[in-house]
DNA sequence: GCGGCCCTCACCCCCGCGGGTGAGGGCCAC
DNA sequence: GTGGCCCTCACCCGCGGGGGTGAGGGCCGC
């Protein structure tokens, strides 16, 4: 279960608060936040009771409120909450077709409209247009969402006008300037990603397992990678892996 | 270097030659190809008479002939390529913007064009509309490329007709129903793509080593990994992490 | 020709990963 | 209430991963 130890990450980042009735909705939201490299606390809150006592003491970076249709409660809490607190950043999260709250939403004040279904990285481009995003990020090419090029799942209120972009610290390490990865590196990346021992590769290649890891540190070096886990994840963001 | 061993790998899957005078640039475009699942051999070949020799005794899947611009060599091996076997499927390679190149690929009986600069993905999507794809293939959802959203890096030819498509084993393992990750479990896997130990990411988490383990057993039993390589992996072809 | 990179293999070492099992508590749906 | 899932922690065990180093051969660019 979510408590109170839950929500402490060591990473520096922004805290995002999710508020639902459904603790089902909020915590499948959550889940997927904390994938962000620049969302550093995420917490959950379950009642307007709660959320209200919580906003007394402190405010998160953003709150995101999940909608049901024909069900205000979460708008009313979300309304509470913006009467209380004016600069609040909110989003809404509601169903992928549910013009009706993206209406009520950008009417009383919230910041965007954010699909239930939205992936990471969708939530990622949702929360970046409400100012949080990665400190020094630029848009994304390589290491962009494949859903972006779809049907949106965002619909943004007017621009903030003047309210300065919160910068958060990234934890992302600097990339080394990109060495290209030789053949063998790149299948034995490849067999890591498929959950392949060096040894394994070795057999499927006719390569010697020691043969495999020394391709393993060379690659490893190269991509700036830990271990073979923080490998296959640079080759994902590089775009060199599919 | 590539010698004749580097060409086998166990993998089932079709077998890709590739052929360009610059080694630097057959190297490179065959390192991107091995990535793909249902690529089996890669093989790179350098002058033409290697290319019509190797083709007297058996032939590739698809053959990827590299150009460069007022450099007719590329396009001459080609030519005889499919003068003496007239059904090889053939995509050309070369500059993003090499428009005149693309045209006397197709004017000669090329499947299509392919840039340079593609990614493993794209050439994926290349290799698919020459009829070479995996098994039981839909066009992917979750999984599919950021930059087939940009510029297309790809010139087909006209649709063939007739020409009954390759399929492919695909060596991918049967994806288990999508279970859900819960929070806390995303948190684990966020922290192996990041190169962080079990401990490492118990401290910031505040939670026992032992804790993460069963976080980590538990998540790749939902996932169907076999270790956080390949968790991490399934975790960005299933869309849910960035 | 020399340096640089790639490919190959070997040996040593240590620690962390991954699996199994058990167990207690909490929340929630049925 | 009962079962199911989640979260937490503990102990045991074995093997594989990752790092270091050295070394030989080949191809290539300068």
């Amino acid at each position: 279960m979510i408590d109170d130890r839950m929500r402490a990450t060591g990473n520096p980042g922004a805290t995002v608060w999710v508020y639902d009735e459904r603790r089902r909705v909020r915590d499948d939201v959550a889940s997927r936040l904390v994938a962000l490299s620049f969302v550093g606390r995420v917490e959950v809150v379950g009642d307007p009771a709660s959320l209200m006592s919580r906003l007394d003491t402190r405010a998160p970076d953003v709150l995101i409120v999940g909608t049901q249709r024909a069900v205000d409660t979460g708008l009313t809490a979300a309304t509470q909450a913006l009467r209380a607190h004016p600069g609040l950043p909110v989003l809404v999260l509601g169903a992928p077709d549910d013009a009706e709250s993206v209406r009520a939403a950008v009417a009383f004040g919230a910041r965007g409209y954010l699909r239930w279904d939205a992936s990471p990285i969708e939530m990622g481009l949702g929360l970046s247009r409400v100012g949080l995003r990665p400190e020094g990020a630029r848009i994304p090419q390589q290491h962009s969402s494949p859903q972006l090029a779809g049907a949106s799942s965002w619909s943004g209120a007017t621009p903030l006008a003047g309210s300065a972009p919160t910068t958060v610290r990234s934890t992302v390490r600097e990339a080394a300037p990109a060495a290209a990865l030789s053949m063998r590196e790149m299948q034995v990346l490849t067999g890591m990603s498929q959950g392949k021992s060096n040894a394994q590769i070795g057999r499927e290649l006719y390569l010697s397992e020691d043969t495999i890891k020394t391709h393993a540190r060379r690659l490893f070096r190269k991509l700036g990678a830990k271990d073979r886990a923080e490998a296959v994840a640079i080759g994902f963001r590089r775009g060199v892996m599919s």
